[in-house]
DNA sequence: CTTACATATCGCCAGTTGTCAATTTGAAGG
DNA sequence: CCTTCAAATTGACAACTGGCGATATGTAAG
């Protein structure tokens, strides 16, 4: 509750590739696997990420089979970590690379961890509009 | 506005030297070689942190004589650090750094920048509790 | 026990950051 | 014009950071 949590957390935050993944998981938890197919780093660079964010009190884990879900944390005990993640949710949501992510992560959702795995951690191309058995459209060349 | 905007705003809050500059504005404008006395480091160390919270949009400066004042900024758009310097309002009041960089400020703001210049950027001493005369013992255990 | 696989950790490298000493800039006064 | 002096800028250097590939860890399945 000092200088020293003050500053993991706000450091935490100010990096740009923290906060995408902080931005994802507003809208629920998710795997690991999920984060780098949306994100394209690499999964050293994602793992290192969630720890800092995790101890910051920012992210939280949950294991589930052989995945690890993560998701907002938050909770009290923290209270720059909880009330930055407030603050968070109303900004950066009109951001060129957050609204990116969000479509990706819109396609991640769909599919999920398993079938990303499969894929080596990546999504099926970039299909946002329009997808593998479009099913009634044929929306494909939008966008 | 966009995640540029933000994370220079985040990562001019994230450090601590900045943070304790910011704090010590919170009370006042204050002139460049008060802040350099008050943090005890160089002048120019002090004089690009100032810089970089100026572009943040987290500080302004104002020249009076020959001497630079700066205060809090945080106007209209720039929602971020207008946030961000609202929020650190309520923060680390009681952190044990922020609390000594007060009482040397109190010293500074009664001295004035003429006199802490003359003196070579430096404040008189430690006397915020009792000091080099110490004119009476009891005063000394007051913290 | 061994294999398979998702995640964590390690080691390394390049780029950034915070600090200081030294110098330059620019305004006020002689 | 020249001096003075507060502040800004520059250059150098050590420390930190974010990225990756390689390897270790741990769990589930065979």
């Amino acid at each position: 509750m000092s200088l020293r949590d003050y500053e993991m957390v706000m450091k935490s935050v100010a990096d740009p590739t923290r906060v995408r993944i902080l931005k994802l998981l507003e809208s629920g938890e998710m795997c690991v696997c999920q984060i780098v197919a949306i994100l394209e780093l690499s999964q050293s660079t994602i793992s290192k990420h969630l720890f800092l964010l995790k101890m910051a009190g920012l992210v939280k884990e949950r294991q589930e089979k052989k995945w690890v879900h993560y998701s907002l944390d938050g909770s009290e005990g923290v209270p720059y970590a909880r009330k930055m993640l407030n603050t968070l949710k109303g900004w950066l949501n009109d951001d060129p690379v957050i609204v990116r992510d969000r479509k990706r992560e819109a396609l991640a959702r769909e599919i999920g961890p398993a079938e990303i795995c499969e894929r080596g951690m990546t999504l099926p191309a970039r299909r946002a509009a329009a997808c593998c058995p479009a099913p009634t459209k044929e929306a494909v060349g939008s966008k």
